[in-house]
DNA sequence: AAAGATTGAGAGATCAATCTTG
DNA sequence: CAAGATTGATCTCTCAATCTTT
């Protein structure tokens, strides 16, 4: 386990500064058209795809990387905005289950189209057919060893 | 500007869940083995590289990516710890310069080897040669467009 | 008035401690 | 006691308003 070679070092910069910068543009582009944090736009999402469209406090924290606690907030905001509910689940009572709202779903229709073209813009545009294959084929490892990680 | 295909979509989530991931170990294991967020080690990182060892607090935040007034704050904390001075600049009294103090770039010293092992294990140790190459031409277009965009 | 930086108020995140159910 | 979730204290970030200097 030695220092990263200086190239590495290069690529890994420019995939910080890249990466800080999309999540903040991104971020502020969904907070200011559809009033949606980035973090609430993944909650739904994450939801959608859900078996059920339905997932416990814990496997919701995460699938979204958000400490317990952290999650308990947004969850209440959400539920403030009326964008998710939470059910006791049937069996054992200590689990909470979060559900998206009518409402909610309707959040990330709407908020679907505008968030796309964020990433059309600042991300996709950029990338021909070789870049996406190269940079998905070198992150997939990247990505199962950091989030085997935690 | 249409909507990114659903490998670019695919590519897209795979960076952002990546991204959000490493930097929430990186700066886990710098606070946890050096006392110091990434933050602060990247605003050593640029003042460091910077002519004169010194910036002024607006390009500072420019080059970090944070908001004026979030800057601030960061530089309070930085000198209350002993790591940077403000300093006034010599013709425009309305300028503030920051500076690394001795003890901010030993910390910086102490702290680098531990994050550059970070960044080898969880990011450049998962690349190849093709890799590193093919992330690095890709993301470079991405990277001048996004900090273009602020 | 404009530029550079700071301040006050409020939102968002985390850790450790706590409550409830198993 | 352990697991699931919440609460309290605290820290960091951002926006809008303010202060100082040009």
């Amino acid at each position: 386990v030695s220092s990263p070679t200086p190239e590495r070092l290069a690529t890994w910069r420019l995939f910080f500064e890249s990466a800080w910068a999309l999540l903040d543009v991104l971020d502020r582009e969904l907070a200011a058209e559809c009033s949606m944090p980035l973090r609430w736009y993944d909650v739904l999402v994450h939801l959608e795809e859900a078996p059920g469209e339905r997932l416990r406090m814990g496997e919701l924290g995460n699938q979204i990387l958000s400490s317990k606690s952290g999650l308990t907030r947004v969850i209440d905001r959400m539920e403030e905005a009326g964008f998710v509910r939470r059910e006791r689940a049937g069996g054992d009572r200590r689990v909470i289950e979060v559900v998206p709202t009518e409402a909610g779903v309707a959040a990330l229709t709407a908020a679907r189209p505008i968030h796309r073209r964020g990433i059309q813009e600042y991300f996709a545009s950029h990338l021909d057919d070789r870049d996406v294959a190269a940079v998905s084929r070198a992150l997939q490892k990247v990505h199962d060893e950091v989030r085997a990680a935690r």
